[in-house]
DNA sequence: TCTGGGGTCCTAGGACCC
DNA sequence: TCTGGGGTCCTAGGACCC
């Protein structure tokens, strides 16, 4: 095998429409009839069978719009704690492998099969293995792309769809990249690739012959240094053997928030107030358990035209007491000064985590003296800034 | 009946410090 | 007087990914 079969070790494995597939493995009745997995009265798609993509529905479009397109499609809820079980399934199938995976989400990883050919033959051997494991133990189907990088491995297994295999050899890296679109790249969305579009850059190749100067005036110089990398299939990253955090073992988070669109668009502040408290509750009840606390409050406001503002204030020390989190995000909300507009959604989010060890313990326990005389604090600054109505909804905990 | 929810990263300006 | 140049923190917005 040798040199060619080793420079080509990372495996892209990516579920073929994984929510629907999981949705329908048990079920005969939908295997045959166009699925999609969403629901809800103002979501969007999160998965479609094969069928249903037939009539033009795709993930994250609004399910209005995919209904009208297929109205005689099943709709089926998620059932995440399913997908879950399945995803952990898989990901030990591919741990058999190798111990290098690294796991992207529920539904896709890369693997580095380098140490494993001896054992287990090419690297395109293993991934048809693989995929068999997978259909044979889970019921459902996946895609692999097999390359020497791993965004071209995660190109490949687009191609490779669905329930196929795709090998992209060192030296076709670039005759396999060049005549794709550069949205196909990764970090290149909707916004991107219409800016390159309008300069006239529509495929890989045409980003790759770009100096790489003008890529960067023209989209930034970290965006720009990246596509022209990713175009030539330069990027080295190597795979970092990985769990995703909701998981356990992955990298601690930045961030926790939470967020909900209302059932219907609402100006009304208690209704408001009450959900932030809502929110606030679950993130700190989440934030508890990862033990972290942090020190940057945000609220996000989405208005009924869809225009979404962010606030934020950054506190002087972490911090998982809902009480206090709760109190800056409406001092946020209230600075915003609304009168009657009609929101869509409102989110609260604590960015800056730490781990609840390395913070005073005081403050973050919320034990009852310096616990609530750092409320009270709390109090005063927001009502020397914003005035007491700020701090007259704290009084919903009670 | 348009347009979820969970995140990450980048950019850019101003404040502030040395 | 003609005006430095980092570096870091904070905030807001935006793009992107799954």
């Amino acid at each position: 095998m040798g040199d060619r079969s080793s420079a080509c070790s990372i495996l892209h494995v990516d579920m073929d429409a994984f929510y629907a597939s999981v949705a329908t493995r048990d079920r005969p009745d939908l295997q045959d009839v166009p699925v999609i997995v969403g629901g809800g009265h103002r979501g969007v798609v999160l998965s479609a069978n094969y069928l249903a993509r037939q009539y033009g529905v795709r993930s994250a479009m609004p399910n209005t719009r995919a209904r009208r397109l297929c109205p005689q499609a099943v709709v089926v809820p998620p059932d995440y704690d399913l997908f879950g079980q399945v995803s952990s399934s898989v990901m030990e199938n591919f741990r058999r492998v190798t111990p290098l995976v690294e796991v992207l989400s529920m539904d896709e990883a890369f693997l580095d099969v380098r140490g494993s050919v001896r054992r287990l033959g090419t690297p395109l051997q293993i991934a048809e293995q693989l995929r068999a494991t997978v259909h044979d133990e889970q019921g459902v189907t996946c895609s692999v792309g097999v390359a020497s990088s791993v965004s071209v491995a995660k190109l490949a297994s687009r191609r490779a769809k669905p329930d196929g295999v795709v090998v992209v050899p060192p030296e076709e890296v670039t005759s396999f990249l060049h005549p794709l679109d550069v949205g196909e790249l990764y970090g290149v969305g909707e916004k991107t690739q219409a800016m390159l579009h309008r300069l006239g850059l529509i495929t890989v190749g045409d980003v790759a012959h770009t100096p790489l100067r003008t890529l960067q005036r023209a989209v930034g110089e970290g965006l720009g240094a990246h596509l022209h990398a990713l175009a030539w299939g330069t990027d080295r990253r190597a795979i970092v053997a990985r769990n995703v955090s909701a998981f356990g073992g992955g990298d601690p988070d930045k961030s926790m928030g939470a967020q909900e669109t209302f059932g219907r668009d609402t100006d009304d502040r208690e209704v408001i107030l009450r959900e932030m408290l809502r929110l606030t509750a679950k993130v700190t009840s989440r934030m508890r358990v990862a033990g972290v606390a942090g020190r940057t409050v945000a609220i996000t406001v989405r208005f009924a035209d869809f225009t979404t503002i962010t606030r934020s204030r950054t506190l002087p020390e972490a911090t998982d007491v809902t009480q206090e989190i709760y109190r800056t995000a409406t001092g946020l909300y209230d600075a915003l000064g609304l009168q009657r507009a009609r929101l869509r959604l409102v989110g609260v989010r604590v960015e800056g985590l730490v781990p609840r060890g390395t913070v005073h313990r005081q403050l973050v326990l919320g034990e009852r003296e310096r616990g609530w005389s750092d409320a009270d604090r709390a109090v005063d600054r927001v009502t020397l800034r914003f005035g007491s109505a700020a701090v007259r909804p704290a009084s919903l905990l009670s």
